[in-house]
DNA sequence: ATGCGATAGTTGTAGCAACAACCAAACAGC
DNA sequence: GCTGTTTGGTTGTTGCTACAACTATCGCAT
């Protein structure tokens, strides 16, 4: 019954146990920052984030949904609770009308530039500045092989292959 | 009032995205698989394989949390459910009436032997046959410095220096 | 001995995420 | 021009996490 496990090695055990690690600790010191600061989760931000950088602030729910790599299902929810703060606001959309639209509000705009800055500097805090130049070169394409296996679709490939 | 900010550059911004990508995908990768395979979240996994490796299959409460980076209230709650599914069994501590030992049951011992090996084969598939030897290796300098930003009172490097 | 701050742990509550069920508009086939 | 399917989105429920309040014990200084 048993299927022959390949286990991992020191090496690989060393790297792991360590991503795991960060994966534990860093997704809870960028949420703290951003709710301390700006009261908006990481993903809260992302969302903001993505459609201000969309023509006219604005973006189909299924568009966003990928671009955040959300189910439409969560990112109804969260867009719900934005558009109560009035940072987001929802219209159906004119061509298509199964489809609605979200497009960030003054508000929202304003909330993005006033939250980027205290953002930036807690990624540089935490990761950027602690590694050097071809450390992060490195970091790039080990995360590049590691997105390639989590999202073979490339859904989000849109995203940040516009940083290249 | 605006602070001057160090943006990030495009080298910068390319590793970040992609970091950020990775840590809203990986956790839910390892979630789900464990979550559908062995009816247990990934922190679950967690906390059962600590106790696992610890003499007598039996720790503090606070012992637990350092090495789980929990805090005290959320690994009493996931305790709590894991005591109720028989993997895991609570007495007080003799030596310091205020404390509680978990120890892990018999059932709790099968279930992470039974866990392992569907766990460490997504491990391998979604991060370390991605990647080379020496991107293996380099992940590890990288992961390490993140860390000592992360965690600068080296809570966890009892659990992560084991495997240098 | 006793009074007080620190330590160890539990519990209640509120908020967010995952999952599934659901409804409506659009499209494809005949 | 109906019918069945796919697409786009919302809503309800459940489970887990964070935060705050609370109890009990310990250690130590007086």
């Amino acid at each position: 019954m048993t299927v022959d496990t390949r286990w991992l090695d020191q090496e690989q055990k060393a790297a792991w146990v360590r991503l795991a690690a960060v994966l534990e600790l860093l997704p809870g010191a960028l949420d703290s920052q951003l709710r301390r600061d700006a009261q908006l989760t990481h993903f809260d931000y992302f969302v903001l984030a993505m459609l201000s950088e969309a023509p006219n602030r604005t973006l189909r729910m299924t568009a966003l949904a990928e671009l955040t790599t959300a189910t439409l299902a969560r990112l109804s929810h969260v867009v719900t609770r934005l558009e109560t703060r009035g940072l987001i606001e929802r219209f159906p959309c004119p061509e298509d009308k199964r489809a609605t639209n979200a497009r960030l509000t003054d508000a929202g705009w304003a909330k993005v530039r006033e939250a980027a800055p205290g953002h930036v500097e807690t990624v540089r805090e935490t990761v950027i500045d602690a590694l050097t130049p071809e450390q992060v070169a490195q970091l790039t394409e080990i995360l590049d092989a590691v997105l390639h296996r989590l999202d073979p679709t490339r859904a989000r490939a849109a995203v940040y292959e516009r940083y290249d």
